[in-house]
DNA sequence: AGTCACCTGATT
DNA sequence: AATCAGGTGACT
């Protein structure tokens, strides 16, 4: 599920769906998830707090509550944040979950468990986000940064732009789909190419960040029914073997950093 | 810089 | 039964 559009997605809705209330309590049911925290240090300092703000950073989302203290999620491969109406009908692969002061909850889903949820103080938090790289829906992402990042690396650039230290929030599907509509090879090394190339790079990123941050959104908000029309239009992601949409050459699938890319042959040079 | 492990569920 | 998965950190 989630790449930065998706975590935003999820944070605006939370924003909306959550207001002051207050947390009763809390339940990790997978301690796992709080690694290395105890269960119990989450589960003893959020009751009777509330949430505050909600930020995302790359692809965390933050909660600052009422005492000072941040609730810290990340979402993994699978993981899902949204107030359930009543507490007594979450799902099964709820993992986490906060009951709230009007009976409704708090839930963190996560079928394979590999998201993280912990409760930290402004200098612990600082610690663990301090490493991530540019918001690259901020105006402090520019072809400029782009170029200085990608100067000295000498990674494959579908490699560099998965790494959340350099940019904070692209995934495996946008990475691909960004490179896509540069028309850049995903196995070029980062440092090598162009400045023209990667101002172009710099273009698509921005393009479908902004695409599938309009699709998540409209998706997210509402519950139940995902409508095809407005979801995002993937080009290569997921296709191989299919045709290119733009020269027809078969989509082309190999392995990076343990990942599959998708890219079209033809297209990407 | 590449591989693996962490987990579970959906799909082939 | 085997393979795949929108992520990340810890290993060679």
């Amino acid at each position: 599920m989630p790449e930065l559009p998706e975590v935003e997605a999820v944070s605006r809705r939370l924003h909306k769906q959550l207001g002051k209330v207050e947390i009763v309590s809390a339940h990790i049911l997978r301690p796992r998830l709080a690694h290395p925290q105890p269960p119990s240090h989450i589960e003893a300092n959020v009751r009777q707090t509330s949430v505050e703000k909600i930020r995302r950073r790359g692809k965390h989302i933050l909660l600052n509550l009422t005492n000072g203290m941040t609730l810290h999620f990340h979402l993994g491969m699978t993981g899902d944040l949204y107030v359930c109406d009543d507490y007594r009908f979450r799902p099964h692969t709820t993992r986490a979950w906060f009951e709230l002061a009007d009976g409704r909850a708090l839930i963190f889903d996560d079928a394979r468990v590999l998201g993280h949820v912990n409760l930290y103080t402004a200098a612990e938090l600082e610690a663990v986000i301090q490493h991530l790289g540019v918001e690259p829906l901020s105006k402090d992402f520019t072809p400029e940064f782009l170029r200085e990042r990608a100067r000295r690396s000498s990674v494959s650039i579908k490699v560099f732009l998965m790494d959340q230290t350099k940019i904070a929030g692209l995934g495996n599907i946008y990475a691909a789909e960004s490179l896509f509509r540069a028309g850049i090879h995903p196995e070029r090394i980062a440092g090598k190419l162009r400045p023209a190339r990667l101002e172009r790079l710099h273009g698509a990123i921005v393009n479908v960040l902004e695409d599938a941050l309009q699709s998540a959104c409209t998706a997210y908000m509402r519950p139940g029914r995902f409508r095809e029309a407005e979801s995002f239009a993937v080009q290569v992601y997921g296709r191989e073997r299919q045709r290119c949409v733009t020269c027809n050459r078969k989509v082309g699938r190999i392995q990076q950093g343990g990942r599959s890319t998708y890219f079209c042959p033809g297209c990407q040079t």
